[in-house]
DNA sequence: TTGTAAGCGTTATCAC
DNA sequence: GTGATAACGCTTACAA
């Protein structure tokens, strides 16, 4: 079972190593008889071109990376994060990409330089956006390498994107609380330099106003998704705002940490308060109590990110396309009608 | 700002490509004039060697893969193993290799054949135990690619590993518990077939008998890590078992369903019952109530399975080693003494 | 200390 | 339809 190379396969299957090679790579011009003999060889030996010398003669190595920011603790344990890269792994692999994972921070420009000027290394690259600064996203549009942006960012339209209609779903979850009767409804929300957290804050105002409710500035907060963030903002309004009966939460995660702060103070939600969140990760359904939530489809997000990618890897002409995708109301334990 | 190679880099420097060669790898034998001749063009261009090209001439790819089984939704989104990632991820970072993720289920052996037979892809790979088949680790083991393991398997003496001290980490939490007061304890494991599960009953059985308590069979429940089968589980023994007062569940995910069946049956942590996790995640802190559990140093695998793989590449002759690292017991709310 | 030249394993361009 | 042969960009004996 010794190392073979298309020479040696050629040898075998008393051919040139060119036929070898078309066979392999399904182009015309090869006869039948020909073509069975190097399968012949190929499958008794197990034969496998080398990929890399195949990288370098065709200078694609059908590598994709994903980029994205390396956060804390809790939000990598959110299921969120993961969901979406099997969304973008599996989509790949079905079509024939492997994928190489970076996570990044803002310190590691080497690391991106090297990335864009081994060139050779990478097909394409996918940008989670959150974390991913405007030197990251310049770098990419300067150079020719096809990339996507998870997230949308206002600034590159020319960068093919996938995101949710976060305005539709923060408006959604909002009515909810509405419709229910709440009327002193709080909005927490995360990442302040992000557009989806201005469409996201869009959609919960809008949809207070269209019920005659208006906005506060005080019911609203603005800070990171984590857990922590939301089991300290909860916590603050429960002494400062009486009055408040139900929140609106830009991420599971932030319901979390939100429905914790209540246990603590011995809030019961539903009867005496409501919750929901965003996102619908996996983990929101095994909350206390279950969390009404806005969900949208994370895996999906990932799966679509990588079809775009490797649409424009195909062809780098390809019209710009942003996707956007239809978050889904979640209706559980969390939220109830106002008593 | 065209695309160099090491002949035009030369060619700037005044010198041959073997010096350009030899400068970038920091090989001895080259005049200090002559570096740094060479060094100021691969600045002022910004040159960088095509890696694809450098692993074809030294058949060495500085990319380790690891391979994950394609779990349920449910146990993705736990954290776990995101953090095991990021521990393997930033060691081999720092020491100049990339890293391609592989998922894995049991049908995908063409993928797990590619990977091998293309040798030159890959310089080492993880494999995190759960999910990966005989077949996956007979494979590797015939290949001589170099391997380590996440979890233990003792079929394998001669593929290194890193795991936590599963026996001492369940004995620990179960004893929490008995000193507590409880006498009456389940306990809920998972994966039936990996040694893991076995010295967790191990401890817990032993727990139990150091403390003069019988271990009963149908206070024993083998499933999988998931919060559903938590729930499930648990739901079940709140009728079947009226003695039952604690609870040592073998994932902190498990113990997430076990708290929701409890909740659902008004049965109030730590009041009427206490419950203890096991892995320490990131949100353990944030489960209502916050979870006593046994924190394993999850992102510390992650970077040891690393730094054994990378030592074993480098050395292929090392011995194997078998690393097993130490857990830790952090008591939060959900235990309490037996009232 | 430096340069020449032979690989590494493919694909691609041409004659035939 | 087929087979030389020249890339691809680098490392590494070996010779100078």
């Amino acid at each position: 079972m010794e190392k073979l190379n298309i020479d040696k396969v050629a040898k075998l299957a008393h051919v040139s190593r060119s036929v070898v090679s078309r066979v392999l790579n399904n182009h015309p011009n090869v006869s039948d008889e020909a073509r069975s003999r190097v399968m012949s060889v190929v499958e008794e030996y197990n034969y496998r071109p080398n990929s890399v010398a195949r990288s370098l003669a065709t200078s694609s190595t059908y590598q994709i990376g994903v980029l994205s920011g390396i956060f804390g603790e809790e939000s990598l344990g959110n299921g969120y994060w993961t969901l979406l890269y099997l969304g973008i792994f599996e989509e790949c692999i079905r079509n024939g990409y492997y994928v190489r994972l970076s996570f990044y921070n803002s310190e590691m420009k080497k690391e991106l330089h090297d990335l864009i000027l081994n060139e050779h290394h990478l097909d394409g690259v996918i940008c989670l956006n959150e974390e991913v600064t405007e030197f990251t996203l310049q770098t990419f549009e300067d150079s020719d390498i096809p990339i996507v942006l998870v997230g949308h960012n206002p600034k590159y339209p020319e960068i093919p994107s996938v995101d949710v209609d976060n305005y539709d779903a923060a408006y959604k979850a909002t009515d909810h609380l509405v419709q229910l009767g709440h009327k002193d409804i709080g909005g927490m929300f995360g990442d302040q330099n992000v557009q989806e957290t201005e469409h996201r804050m869009r959609g919960y105002q809008d949809a207070l106003c269209n019920a005659g409710i208006e906005p506060k500035d005080d019911y609203t907060a603005v800070g990171s998704y984590s857990q922590h963030d939301g089991h300290d903002t909860m916590e603050e309004w429960i002494k400062k705002h009486d009055d408040m009966t139900a929140v609106f939460c830009a991420s599971d995660t932030l319901a979390m940490g939100t429905l914790l702060a209540l246990f603590e103070n011995d809030i019961s939600v539903p009867e005496q308060f409501s919750v929901v969140g965003f996102d619908g990760l996996p983990i929101s359904k095994y909350m206390i109590p279950p969390l009404t939530t806005v969900a949208q489809p994370t895996y999906g997000k990932g799966e679509k990110a990588a079809k775009l990618l490797i649409e424009k890897i195909k062809n780098k002409d390809a019209r710009v396309r942003h996707a956007s995708l239809k978050p889904e109301l979640l209706v559980r334990k969390s939220t109830a009608k106002l008593s």
